[in-house]
DNA sequence: CTGTTAGCGCTTTCAA
DNA sequence: TTGAAAGCGCTAACAG
């Protein structure tokens, strides 16, 4: 390990500074390009720079400048193939534009996520993408108070007063858009996996459903409308209780793809086809949801661009600091895809 | 939005020294728990805190301890089931520890790879986990030298030097595991989809085909190997070649689950039934591996406890600085899953 | 037990 | 076009 690249001794600017015979402040221009520097001596600086191996130190330069070119990305589980796109979205326009993200999984809990959004202050992060919180909203104005700038990820605020910005997607739209392509096809009794029973989207793609069958003079009923636990597993069991008390129904609208993916795999043991003898529509679609037999018929969620979306917003919002900082929100509308399961 | 909260005009330590009457340093010693302050001192500077809000500026402080807590994770791509599992891993250890982990995709790109590299050095990350790293050995060695703390994952390196840990998955046991199920099922005509040409772990997995063929007294068929992209629908297109020119196999083992299901799609149009006319093995035990009909037989790779050992084997070195760091490999082994499709 | 003095490595402000 | 001085908010090393 060569001497000058040791942590310990690192070369700091008056190194490159006294090497080239100038200030530190001839330096520092040359590297935020700013100011005037004559070209020889600009020259000078660069050389010396390469031949010391100079790295400045983001460190001391947030010190002086208190903005640190790093942003905080909260959500519950990055191994959440949901979320990882997301996080994808959310990296790739941070690079993109100059900034790290400091990832952080809260597990959907809120004690970890207060510790993780009190860490992120610390850091002092330019700002912070807040994915499904589970803050309760007295909790979340608090944050977003104590930060320079915070974006909400599919959680509605209600009066978030000033300063936040808020990107979802359209749920209600996503459960009609899903529901009428059913309906369309020529079934009348459809069933809802309606997901966990405190999810928001869940409440809110149950909206879309009743509206579509509203639409089209249908009338709900309660009792094909049952809660499950977001993954395979529940929507299996769900779907073979729902299914036996409710043997009429031709077609199953599931709260996502993975209870669809428990759905399908219910048909095969009871002997049901998808989609001849049971349609089944998913929600997200995610990659799983193309690899599957049959194919599922899904209502897709732009998770990348949600992510996107969110850092452009929350950039947006750190450059025109100081300006007014309306509320601003971003509403993604998902798209049906239709594969073979419906 | 709060006067004494607003980024511009942060709470100091000096706010809260002075509005108990005390020094910084008293309030330092509160913080950090260290040094002794007598119980009233320390509760009323405590109280202070508390009533102004104040957080320690851990910018600040990095520029003064010369240490972050900050690590930086350099991937591939988050989105990739994979590594969002490997940095899930990463995260949770690192949280635990008091971490803060920078995410870094780099798209399997070198030039961007080295960027991220770069701009993790100027943020004076305490450490990096570097995953499957494209980079050519000299390169690595160099970034090694200018980081204080380096944990490669799944990429080998002869000679490392002083001060790299690296994590691995032993590839070729988990190739020759995979085999040698097959071979006890009776197969004797087994295909190799061997993943991307450049693959390293492609390279060793297929080592372990042939070490399984070898110690089972058969002969190593290169007509029977063939590279493939590391999705689906590369594995399709694959099998369906693969499956033409060598109609004598029964059996299919496969780069990785996502090649797996490609086969699996092109034995459903081919007529072909799994496990009956064709034998199917997987690799990574990816969650898509038991959601497939049928349920695929694969090998698993610990991606979880990947970045979990990377993580741990890292801060080891961060804390130990000073010591000599002698080179220190971790290998994980894979473990043969058996479900359905073989 | 507590305070003082010096920085950490950079940028800001003003002056030359 | 360049530099000197001061300071960002904290801690190390002493001194009391």
């Amino acid at each position: 390990m060569s001497e000058l690249s040791r942590a310990s001794d690192r070369v700091t600017m008056s190194d490159v500074a006294r090497e080239v015979g100038v200030s530190t402040m001839t330096v520092s221009r040359v590297i935020n390009d700013k100011g005037d520097v004559s070209p020889a001596t600009r020259r000078r600086v660069n050389e010396a720079i390469q031949r010391l191996g100079y790295r400045p130190s983001s460190i001391a330069r947030s010190l002086a400048t208190r903005h640190t070119g790093t942003l905080g990305l909260v959500i519950p589980d990055v191994a959440n193939p949901f979320f990882a796109e997301v996080a994808r979205g959310v990296e790739q326009v941070a690079y993109a534009e100059g900034y790290n993200v400091f990832l952080c999984n809260t597990d959907e809990d809120p004690v970890r996520e207060l510790d993780v959004l009190g860490s992120l202050e610390e850091k002092r992060v330019d700002g912070i993408v807040l994915c499904s919180s589970r803050l309760d909203s007295a909790t979340i104005r608090l944050v977003i108070e104590s930060h320079a700038a915070v974006t909400l990820v599919n959680r509605h605020i209600d009066d978030a007063g000033s300063g936040v910005g808020v990107v979802r997607v359209d749920d209600v739209t996503g459960g009609r858009l899903a529901t009428a392509h059913l309906l369309e096809r020529g079934h009348r009794a459809i069933g809802f996996l309606s997901g966990p029973p405190g999810s928001h989207s869940g409440q809110l793609r149950l909206q879309g459903y009743r509206n579509a069958l509203l639409e089209a003079g249908l009338v709900f009923n309660e009792t094909w409308v049952v809660g499950c636990g977001p993954v395979a597993e529940a929507g299996r069991a769900a779907a073979l209780r729902l299914l036996t008390s409710a043997p009429e129904l031709t077609a199953l609208l599931c709260y996502n793809d993975l209870v669809a993916v428990g759905v399908l795999q219910a048909c095969v043991e009871t002997g049901r086809r998808v989609p001849l003898d049971l349609a089944v529509v998913g929600f997200d679609d995610i990659p799983l949801a193309a690899l599957v037999t049959p194919a599922l018929t899904t209502c897709r969620v732009p998770r990348h661009e949600l992510g996107m979306r969110a850092v452009e917003l929350l950039l947006n919002r750190i450059r025109t600091d100081g300006a007014e900082q309306q509320q601003q929100e971003i509403v993604l509308q998902p798209e049906l895809v239709v594969r073979a399961s419906a």
